[in-house]
DNA sequence: TTGAAAATGATAATTATTATCAACAAACCC
DNA sequence: GGGTTTGTTGATAATAATTATCATTTTCAA
């Protein structure tokens, strides 16, 4: 299953013809589930995981399987519509793929993710794979730290 | 158990004193399993697997269970003495915590590895985090491209 | 040396995810 | 539309990494 890449804006309406035209364009059937759980993510939450879909489309769909919920989004994936974060052992979580780029920061201790950009950055890895002769393609960066909240409660509670 | 920040310099000679000094740093026992296992992790590869410890640690003490192994690590990792971390779904790696930090690129083609380091991300890095709130603690990059064995073939062989 | 406290190792439990497969449903063709 | 092919579903088992349990053993300070 070759990883196509796909354009869809996330501003267009959330009709039943643009959750079609989604599932169409990775080049797989339309079914009620798939519209159902596309359509969770798009209204749902930021940064879902795969038990939350599950939950939150069961009760419009309460025949859905949880293999079916994880196999979608993991086609998703493969295909560019979704971007998978996983951190620490945690489960995964998803986001509409195609937002500007940015990258992550997330709390080690209660798992908490904020999102950022840097142009700098970005600038900087062009140039470091350029000296390697390396053409970028591609990265991944995640920083992990320890949010204000986990931060303070580290110092209340020594121990 | 609170996270005990220990400086310990890789550099110092790999003595029996040595490992005992680590051991109690944190303040823990000194037992036999755990000086293996910190030897191993001193004197082995550069990002270890709780697997592949146990594996090597095994031969020279059967007896050792892998939670003794998985333990071990993550009381060094709480208290900062090693650096665990998590990419995709693979199991945790572990890596000395206070060295300097370096960061990969790897070619999408043939899998070709590159290390690099970059002082001026390290700073962007750290001061994205504070402006975040967070306290950075460890961070990720990876970044992927075609190397220029990779490019040149590319172009004679397209496809 | 000895006894309290901690560590070990075997194993079970847990958690996230992926694989299997029979029953079912979508899409293409006529 | 009806039939057929092929993809999808959902229940469940399998896998993989990690953590918990607990009886036995070991450390170490008094």
């Amino acid at each position: 299953m070759q990883p196509t890449r796909i354009h869809l804006s996330k501003e267009e309406p959330v009709t039943p013809q643009f959750l079609k035209k989604i599932i169409r364009a990775i080049g797989v059937k339309v079914t009620d589930q798939r519209m159902t759980i596309l359509q969770e993510i798009l209204n749902g939450a930021e940064h879902v995981t795969a038990q939350s879909v599950f939950e939150n489309v069961k009760h419009k769909t309460p025949d859905i399987g949880f293999a079916t919920v994880y196999r979608f989004l993991r086609t998703l994936t493969d295909h560019n519509v979704l971007s998978e974060i996983r951190v620490q052992g945690l489960p995964a979580r998803y986001e509409w793929a195609n937002k500007k780029h940015h990258d992550h920061i997330s709390c080690t201790s209660c798992g908490k993710i904020s999102e950022f950009e840097n142009d700098e950055i970005e600038k900087l890895q062009i140039q470091i794979a350029r000296n390697l002769n390396y053409k970028l393609t591609n990265h991944i960066m995640e920083l992990y730290g320890l949010c204000s909240d986990c931060q303070r409660k580290q110092n209340i509670l020594p121990n």
